[in-house]
DNA sequence: CAATTTGACGACCATTTGGTCTAAAAATGC
DNA sequence: GCATTTTTAGACCAAATGGTCGTCAAATTG
């Protein structure tokens, strides 16, 4: 005997949590909060999930996993390297503009909020920075080996600093979004980086 | 008649307030742990700041004011110019290493987590990206009209630039520390825009 | 010294928090 | 159609939240 099948579609649910979460932040989002935005009960939540933190943990794993997934798009190894960098630059730009500025990042927001309390969430994060700067570096090797590269410059610390610039841009532009001057600090990175 | 004075410095009080703050965000921080770090009691502590966020507030202030000064310090204009950049990053380098780097920046968490929530916080977030910008700014003109940047470099961008590296490096060495790819990277900046 | 002003303390309060549990309903397999 | 299983909904709970208020002591001033 199977028993009644579950009504909800689970994803939809991280979805829409990952959502309210994203805007509000772990501590200032409150369980009626989900239970809205997912259109469930308190007591499928909590079967489905665990509790706030389970669920906070999915929504966080989907957003790295797309994150990583859009990354994965642009710095394709088939597509022309510089074209893939600066796919992926632009993506940051657009990111960092408009209305998406305001909303930030979840994963620089939840680094900031509970990356030195929360260990579980610590590691996803870590894993993360680590994932995004090996990608990076990963394309600056090409680039690199295909003399795409401006003469000194070393794969691996640009890779980091590349990294560090993207994160730090969606913390300026929670409070000061601006597309011209995102896009001119990418044109001036790729400028001093690229040849 | 005067009556009776208050026993605590206000001062003090917000400088505790703002570790609490700075090592937990605003959220997560609660009355009892103010209490207890500033040894001030319920009534007092109402009295003196209004409320929770308004003792964020004058934490924030504080945190923002000794930002702008370390910054001033270091840019001061009576030194060699690129000595007093390389100064600045160094101290940043520093921030992002050792255990400062697991406790992070006030300013970039509160970013995250009121930066678009809370008018008050956003507007004293907003200019202190302007001010330390504006700074920046300053500096990088005069290296420029002194021949000491590299050719084609602006400015403007190559201060928001900077700004943003810099933050970026307090997001990613929240979990990722590493003094040296710290090191590194402002290495690689220094090379790539000053001559 | 006396009067008065003011700060400190902590009991107190309503609200909200995250989390549990029960009872009814619904879908399955026989 | 029945028995079983699982979901659902929401009442319920203890604890913690931010915030208020009355009492008492202390310090200043005339």
């Amino acid at each position: 005997m199977r028993g009644r099948p579950r009504e909800f579609d689970p994803d939809d649910a991280i979805e829409s949590a990952m959502g309210v979460f994203w805007t509000s932040g772990y501590h200032a989002t409150s369980l009626p909060e989900l239970l809205e935005a997912t259109n469930l009960s308190r007591g499928s939540l909590y079967a489905a999930f665990g509790d706030k933190h389970g669920l906070f943990l999915r929504a966080l794993d989907r957003y790295i996993a797309d994150s990583l997934t859009r990354l994965d798009a642009d710095l394709d190894p088939h597509k022309d390297v510089l074209d893939g960098i600066r796919a992926c630059l632009a993506r940051y730009v657009e990111r960092t503009s408009g209305a998406g500025a305001k909303r930030g990042c979840l994963i620089v927001a939840t680094a900031m909020e509970l990356g030195s309390q929360d260990v579980e969430v610590e590691q996803r994060i870590r894993r993360f920075f680590k994932a995004m700067e090996a990608r990076l570096m990963t394309a600056l090797e090409r680039a690199k080996s295909e003399r795409r590269l401006a003469d000194g410059v070393e794969p691996s610390t640009a890779a980091r600093l590349i990294m560090c610039l993207l994160e730090g841009m969606r913390v300026v532009s929670k409070t000061n979004a601006d597309r011209g001057s995102s896009q001119a600090v990418v044109q001036a990175l790729l400028d001093r980086f690229a040849k």
